[in-house]
RNA sequence: GUGGCCGUAGCUCAGCUAGGUGAGAGCGCCAGGUUGUGGCCCUGGAGGUCGGGGGUUCAAAUCCCCUCGGUCACCCCA
């Protein structure tokens, strides 16, 4: 054990944040919900424990559902599962309260997933996305990914490529996944060890390999564009077309496989080409047409995204963008008497509307102003045996060159008031 | 899950290679210099199970094993 009794540490891979980080993500979130809810979307939350069934529709033979997540038997005898991503509970919820189509939703919220811990993959990790169930219009396509791209634009964020493919539909892929099984059989004794397991489990997985070794296979292995129906390439070319009338760039990666099972046609993911470590991707969607039937409701066509927040803040620290916003009072209030004047003022300070904080404990003048100069406030309110003897307080100005004054006690409030305006209109000016 | 690297004060790290000189620096924190004034400077101080456990040794932060945590690659994915 690496800790003595009685002491506890957070789980691996789980971690506790804090200011400045804590606003900062606050604020991510607040940008993504605008531009959602300017084009349409609601806020939706689903639990994040569910039944377990709710997630095998990932695919049985993702690594997501066969070994990374937590599951267990809740004290009824149900399986139940803390979920690994947000789609699925979405598309249940979609099924269970057969809301009017187009159902346009959006979310923020914790996944977790019990895998090996590295920067940027953790085992409880944060996300942002939009699901849209009932529309099959191409142009949805393009909304979709285009509030995926602007939200990553409004951070931001320049080193960013859209990646995108279509895995034809539920026919075409099988086709498709067969024929390429077939092809990785043929080449069995050239490909690593991995990649032959990987074959016999799930043959598109392959395809996105890193290992330069397995690279050079599935090179030449077969195209999607020959497997895709009629129907399919039209929706994907229409998804292209829509995508370059808005202007946002792309890259057709044909290889794009993505790793669960559900995703039907246009798949896509952004990566983050500033972020050296493999976890370059921060975030991806697509198509998944035949979720909501297989999640027992009627035939949906289904789309969405999944932003990782942990990776777009890593992203923004690698291109110095959207920092945390600075947080700080307007004023601190430092009291060398008794304390009772500091616990009224700030009191009724905060009551007008105006961010005080002060110190307890008291403390020497000199301390207690070091206090106030780390709280970043604007201004000090001082007040010592001869304000309060005069019934004032001494108004000093920590952000310029100690602009000082003394105000009666009663015209605290305007005078701040007053003063702080100035200030902003200053800074805004 | 497999392999590599790392783990010393709140933070960033030196010391470990050839075990033994009182366990250090910078930043931060506290106090004083300035008995009613922050930011700069100077002085002093507090703060450490050297991740944890075991082993080798007269002696371990330094060597060995295990373990926990982090990190990188693979895997996977946000």
């Amino acid at each position: 054990m690496a800790r003595p009794e009685q002491s506890f540490r957070s789980l691996s891979g789980m971690h506790d944040l804090f200011e400045p980080e804590t606003t900062r993500r606050r604020a991510l979130v607040r940008v993504f919900a605008e531009r959602a809810e300017r084009a349409g979307y609601g806020e939706v939350r689903p639990p994040v424990l569910e039944e377990l069934g709710v997630f095998l529709r990932m695919g049985e033979a993702t690594d997501v559902v066969s070994k990374e997540m937590y599951e267990f038997e809740d004290k009824d005898g149900r399986r139940v599962a803390l979920r690994p991503e947000l789609t699925a509970g979405v598309v249940r919820a979609f099924v269970q309260h057969h809301p009017p189509t187009p159902w346009k939703v959006w979310y923020a919220g914790t996944s977790f997933r019990r895998e090996r811990p590295a920067a940027g993959r953790y085992r409880a990790f944060d996300q942002i996305g939009a699901e849209v169930l009932g529309v099959d219009d191409p142009d949805l396509d393009v909304e979709v990914i285009s509030l995926a791209w602007s939200t990553i634009a409004a951070l931001g964020l320049s080193d960013v490529r859209l990646i995108i493919n279509s895995l034809g539909d539920q026919v075409d892929r099988q086709r498709y996944s067969e024929s390429v099984a077939a092809y990785l059989a043929d080449h069995r004794d050239e490909l690593s060890e991995a990649a032959r397991a990987t074959a016999e489990r799930n043959p598109l997985r392959v395809l996105d390999t890193k290992r330069p070794e397995d690279r050079a296979v599935v090179a030449s292995a077969p195209s999607i564009a020959e497997f895709r129906s009629e129907a399919s390439a039209a929706h994907f070319e229409r998804v292209l077309a829509g995508l370059s009338s808005l202007g946002i760039p792309f890259g057709v990666e044909e290889r794009l496989v993505r790793g669960l099972d559900y995703y039907r046609r246009t798949t896509f993911e952004i990566v983050a080409d500033s972020l050296d470590a493999a976890q370059n991707a921060v975030g991806g969607g697509g198509r998944y047409d035949g979720l909501a039937e297989d999640l027992g409701g009627p035939p949906t066509d289904g789309i969405g995204f999944a932003l990782g927040i942990d990776r777009l803040l890593l992203a923004c620290d690698a291109e110095a963008v959207f920092p945390a916003p600075p947080t700080s009072v307007d004023v601190y209030v430092v009291d060398t008497t008794d304390g009772a004047a500091a616990r009224n003022l700030v009191h009724q300070l905060r009551e007008a509307g105006l961010a005080a904080d002060r110190r307890y404990g008291g403390g020497s003048l000199k301390s207690q102003m070091k206090s106030a100069d780390r709280s970043g406030a604007r201004w000090a309110v001082l007040i010592g045996s001869d304000e309060l003897s005069a019934g004032e307080v001494t108004l000093r100005n920590l952000r310029a060159d100690g602009e000082q004054l003394r105000v009666a006690s009663s015209d605290v409030r305007a005078a701040l008031l007053e003063r702080l305006h100035t200030d902003r209109e200053d800074t805004t000016a």
